[in-house]
DNA sequence: CAAAAAATTTAATCCAGATTAAAATAATGG
DNA sequence: CCATTATTTTAATCTGGATTAAATTTTTTG
């Protein structure tokens, strides 16, 4: 059977090869650039063909994309377990910042860096595009709620949030999967991006 | 005559149509991503047709490499007056910040995002990885000078260079020129990156 | 255990975009 | 002006890696 969107959620099988191919994608692209790793690059590390992707991925476009989704998603829940967790707009930005780096350096990574998004068709660009904006926006309205609450100092949330986002994003450009640093990145990064930030 | 690595130094119309070769280059992949752009596309900026690049450059390896030590180059300048002009550690840093900032967002930009590192060639993989490297060791002696004077609190300068670095090398991935918004990195960045740091 | 479905491979094709060679045009210097 | 050199274009070719179809192997299920 070809790749099919009617797949059952409850196929868990298919599922599970699925990310794992992902991950393997995440990987590649971070490591090697995104020209720089074919088809083949992602089947080795799977142990399997390059042919054999497209029974899980309609093309390429449609690999980078899945990585841009799951990208997405690990921010988003972060995002709202933070929220979840409650506090002031200071400890919350903290917790989504352990909770994000956490999963991006742990073993639910790694996670696609966003350099490809204008090159994927235009609805999946505009869809990715949606989901990173709507992120900033809810992070930019938690750094909002901290300085209404005063736990944050008065700054540009807009600018803050690029900052702090863009260190975010950089990580896996130099972090590799050792697990040392691994640690050091959890416990070092909270707090040097939100040092700066207390009222 | 062909491309040529003994072409005279003071043959500035020649210097100066690759170096607006090399800003159209840096901005096409800024913008549409690395594979999303094609040598037509840098071209067409030019107005000039795609051919006319390879009188400027071997590849499109090559157009890479160079855009990138083009950014190497402008990160190192800023390092050299912010050192030149002295003062504490702290001083340093900052100025550093405002000298990089202002030229990526300025006239001498836009600045290639290192994206693609990776599928350079070995020889200038290993060049650029070189110049990256030293940028980010001065950066962090820098933190260590503010730490020894008593101007940057006690910190791990490795993680905080990193996330200092990241958040800069991101801009472009969100900055696109407008004057408005320059102006506001330009106000806002330097004092965002470095708050965090005062003991 | 035998069908049926799922997963993967083998072996081609295919193609956008990089690259090249030769010709044409523009600039420069005596 | 002419000759020479610099720059660009036109018109091909070339190619790595994506993609596809069909065959094969593996897994599931009744």
């Amino acid at each position: 059977m070809a790749t099919s969107l009617a797949r059952k959620p409850a196929d868990s099988r298919f599922a599970l090869k699925r990310d794992r191919m992902l991950k393997a994608a995440a990987f590649c692209f971070n490591q090697k650039g995104y020209s720089g790793t074919s088809l083949k690059d992602v089947a080795d590390q799977l142990g399997l063909t390059d042919a054999a992707l497209y029974y899980y991925v309609r093309n390429k476009e449609e690999l980078v994309y899945q990585c841009y989704l799951r990208a997405a998603e690990v921010g988003r829940e972060a995002l709202d377990r933070a929220v979840a967790d409650g506090g002031n707009g200071f400890d919350q930005v903290r917790r989504y910042l352990q909770y994000h780096i956490a999963i991006m350096v742990g073993d639910r990574g790694p996670v696609a860096i966003m350099s490809e998004i204008p090159s994927l068709q235009a609805e999946h660009r505009d869809e990715v595009l949606a989901l990173s904006r709507n992120h900033s926006t809810r992070f930019e309205a938690m750094l909002e709620r901290g300085i209404a609450d005063g736990s944050i100092a008065q700054c540009d949330v807009r600018m803050t949030g690029n900052a702090i986002m863009g260190a975010l994003n950089w990580i896996p450009k130099w972090f590799h999967g050792d697990a040392t640093i691994a640690q050091n990145i959890v416990d070092e990064f909270p707090h040097i991006l939100s040092s700066g930030l207390k009222s």
